[in-house]
DNA sequence: CTCGATTGTTACGCAACCGATATAGAGCAG
DNA sequence: CTGCTCTATATCGGTTGCGTAACAATCGAG
C-alpha cells in the first residue's frame, strides 16, 4: 500500500517538520548531517564511511567531518571494524536514537494536522 | 481529514526526501535556509525579515545573511516596502518556485513507494 | 615478504555561518 | 523640529564546513 500525498500537503508537511527541527536546534545541523543521521538510524547496519559517502554521493572527508560533529553531539559513535581494520563502523547511540524518535513524533503529529 | 502516518513511515519519508535534496545539492543549503525558503513559499505574504525571524525564533541578522545566500542563488528576492520603508519584503522568484515545486514532487513520489 | 590497492583521516586554503554589537535609515508622537 | 522607537544591515572575532590533495594503516594477491 502506498501513501497518497498531494504536492501541497507534502510541502506543508516538510515545512512544518523542518520548522520543528529548527526550533529544536541545540545543534545547528546541516542538511547533509541530518541525512547521514537518518541513514544510520533507518538503514540496516553495518555503515561504513565509504558506504555512506556513496549513498549521499559526496566525498569521504565530508563524512569524516560530519561524523566528528555528530560524534561531538553524541548522536553517533565510531568503532573500528575488527574484521577489516581499515573500516570504521558507524554506530548508533542512545542520544541519537532519542533524537531521531523525536523527529518522527514531530512529523506524525504534523501529518495529523494537515488539511485534506 | 488528517493524514495518518506511523513514525517509521514518517522517518523513512523524511530520510528519502532529504536524500533527494542532498543529491540535488547544487546549493549547500542549511536547515535554516531551507526553513526560510519553505516559509516564504508556503505561507501567505507579505514576509518581512522581522516576521520570519520570529517564526523561526532566531535573530534578524540570521535572516539577513540567509537572504543574502538565497538571493545569490536567486531563490528569493528582496524589495523595500513602499508603504513602510523600514521593512524589506521577501519575494518569490521563478527559480525558487521551481525549486520548491521539485521538492514537493520528490516527496510525493517518495510517499508512493512507502511500505504500508 | 612485498607491493599495489583500499580505507579513513588529516592538512591546507578558502568561504560561509554564527552571536553580539553597533550603525544607518525611516517612522512617529509631541 | 526633536527625540525615541523600529527596521534591517554592517561589522567583528571565532567556529565550522567545503574540496583537493597528501597521508598512514591495513588488506590481499602473488
Amino acid at each position: 500500500m502506498s501513501l497518497q500525498l498531494r504536492p501541497g500537503q507534502a510541502l506543508k508537511l516538510w515545512h512544518d517538520s523542518v520548522l520543528d527541527l529548527v526550533h529544536l536546534d541545540e545543534s545547528g545541523l546541516t542538511v547533509r548531517q541530518l541525512s547521514i543521521l537518518l541513514t544510520v538510524y533507518l538503514e540496516l547496519p553495518p555503515h561504513t564511511v565509504r558506504g555512506v559517502a556513496q549513498k549521499l554521493k559526496v566525498t569521504k572527508p565530508v563524512i569524516t567531518r560530519a561524523l566528528d560533529s555528530l560524534g561531538r553531539l553524541e548522536l553517533v559513535a565510531r568503532r573500528r571494524d575488527p574484521a577489516d581494520k581499515r573500516n570504521v563502523l558507524i554506530q548508533r547511540t542512545v542520544k541519537g536514537a532519542l533524537f531521531v524518535e523525536k523527529l518522527g513524533d514531530f512529523m506524525v503529529s504534523r501529518a495529523q494536522t494537515l488539511p485534506s
